[in-house]
Formats: structure tokens, sequence, C-alpha cells
DNA sequence: GTTAATGCAAATCATTTGCACGCAC
DNA sequence: GTGCGTGCAAATGATTTGCATTAAC
């Protein structure tokens, strides 16, 4: 039985970063993008409806997806990485270090401590990637 | 043989904050403190001149600082944590992301950030802690 | 048809835990 | 003397890898 070639925006984003639009990967990204917040591995393999790919194939597709810049990896300190769609508005994240509630952090301008960063390093004068989130108490955890 | 009662800042300290201040408490916190980069699990334990603990006490003993707050942690995205002395300005780190190298990022004002954060939070209130950390390219390696 | 992508199973790495013993207080 | 701290060994959890097979192009 022939599958046809699958034709959405995320095979498109794929095939355009040099990737083949199997149905794990298209499945995998299209799961990240929809996701309000940043997954972890065990997160995203729950959302696969059917015919969920192996664990393995998530893990080689994350670090793929990674190398490409289609998502990134976010930091809660939880032991294991958390993974978002980078097809958005640069934002950071507020983490509750009791319950784990995420909250995203928009229009956080950094951009000017990082330019001052850059000036003042003495080894680096480009930057790729940086993190930033905070932590902290919800409302919930905090009565 | 009766060993000697510990007597050094770094055994105040351990004192200070509820622990026993045992040879290995005393040498691990010493070798944080004195490291002028946050080490790994396995960076701190090649410092061990001898007589090095168990692993699992470096574990045991890096959880117990990190809830009594003497140590932090600090992530690399190396799929490993790093800890540093906590008993330090607040500083954040370049980091290259194809050697290593790290550089210390001083006079970093996040604070106006941090508090217009929790002024548009919906569910938080209250900041405990904040990652920040800048991702790049060292001089060496970008050559 | 060619090559990248996948499934499966085994391997590896980081970290944790149970329990009996030892050392700091 | 008591209880926290430790060593040892086994368990767990996250992630990676080798290899034969499959599917996208």
């Amino acid at each position: 039985m022939k599958t046809p070639r699958i034709d959405n925006q995320y095979a498109d984003l794929l095939r355009k970063a040099g990737f083949k639009a199997t149905q794990s990967k298209v499945q995998l990204l299209s799961i990240l993008a929809k996701s309000k917040k940043p997954l972890s591995v065990e997160g995203i393999y729950r959302k696969f409806t059917e015919s969920a790919p192996d664990m393995a194939t998530v893990y080689r597709s994350i670090k793929e997806f990674l190398a490409a810049g289609l998502i990134k990896q976010i930091n809660f300190q939880h032991g294991h990485g958390h993974y978002e769609f980078a097809g958005l508005e640069d934002h950071h994240h507020f983490i509750c270090s009791q319950c784990g509630k995420v909250e995203d952090i928009e229009n956080c301008d950094l951009d000017s401590i990082i330019s001052k960063a850059i000036k003042n390093s003495v080894n680096f004068k480009q930057v790729t990637g940086h993190s930033f989130e905070l932590f902290g108490l919800c409302g919930k955890c905090t009565l």
C-alpha cells in the first residue's frame, strides 16, 4: 500500500530543513508547535494519538530538530529536558518549583543586557542562544 | 583513633546550616567554593585529592546543599548538572557551545526585568530563583 | 534505487535508594 | 550514646547506539 506524500506546514518546514517528512517527524513537530507549554519527552510521547514511534526515534528526532534550530530546549531543573517549537516569539518562563506550573513571560527585553555582556566579554563575541527562566511559587502553592 | 573536630570556614558554614561537619561535606563545599567555574559531579569528583567519598555521598550532599541554599545549580545544557558555591555575588555565564569554555558575566542587572515580569504575571507573585545563561562561540572556536 | 529514518533490543550515563555500619556531636 | 552521614551494591530513569529493515524522495 502506497502512503501519500504528507503535505502541510510542518512537512514543508521539515523538508526545508533537509529532513524527510516522515509520519513520526511531522507528528512530533506538530505536537511541539501546538503545545501551549514546553514538553518533556514523556509529555510528547503521551500526545501521540496513534502509531506512536519508538522512544529512540523521538529522542533522535529531537536531537536533530535541536541541531537544525526547529525547536529549543528549556531547562526546568527537573532532571530531564523540556522542548518547545522555535517558531514563536522569543519568550521565557515562570516555573513553580512546587507544582511545576509554567507561565510564559512575554515582552522581556534582554537585548540591552545581552549586548552589554558581549561588549564586556573577553572571550565571547557572539551569542547564539540564551536561557532565562524564573523559579518561584505560583498562587496556589503559596497559600 | 579519634579524629579531631574540623574547624574552618566551611565547617562553620555547614554547622550553621544544620549539617555535621564531616570530612566529605567539608571537602565538597571547599572544592565548590574554590572553583573558578561551576563543576559537574564528575568534575567535583576529580578534585578530591585523597579519600574521595563514594559517588552516592557526593550526590546526596549536593542535594542537601542545594536544599539548604549553600550551592546553586547551573544549566549548561550538557545533560547533567553543574554546581557552584552560593556565597558569591549573583552572576551569570557565557558558555561556548563547542568547547564548553565558561566565562562569568558580572554586573548583570536583571532586577528591573524580573520585577516587571512579576508585575505582569497572573500566577506568580514571588521569585525564589532564576537562570540566565548565554550560549555562543568563544574566540578560539570562532576561528 | 538510494539514502535517510525507524524499530527493536541492548548499552550507557546520570542519579537514586535500601540497608548495615561508622563517625560527629 | 544517638542520629546523621557514609559506603556499597543494586535499582531507576533518561538517553544513546548498533544493526537490520522500511519508507521518503
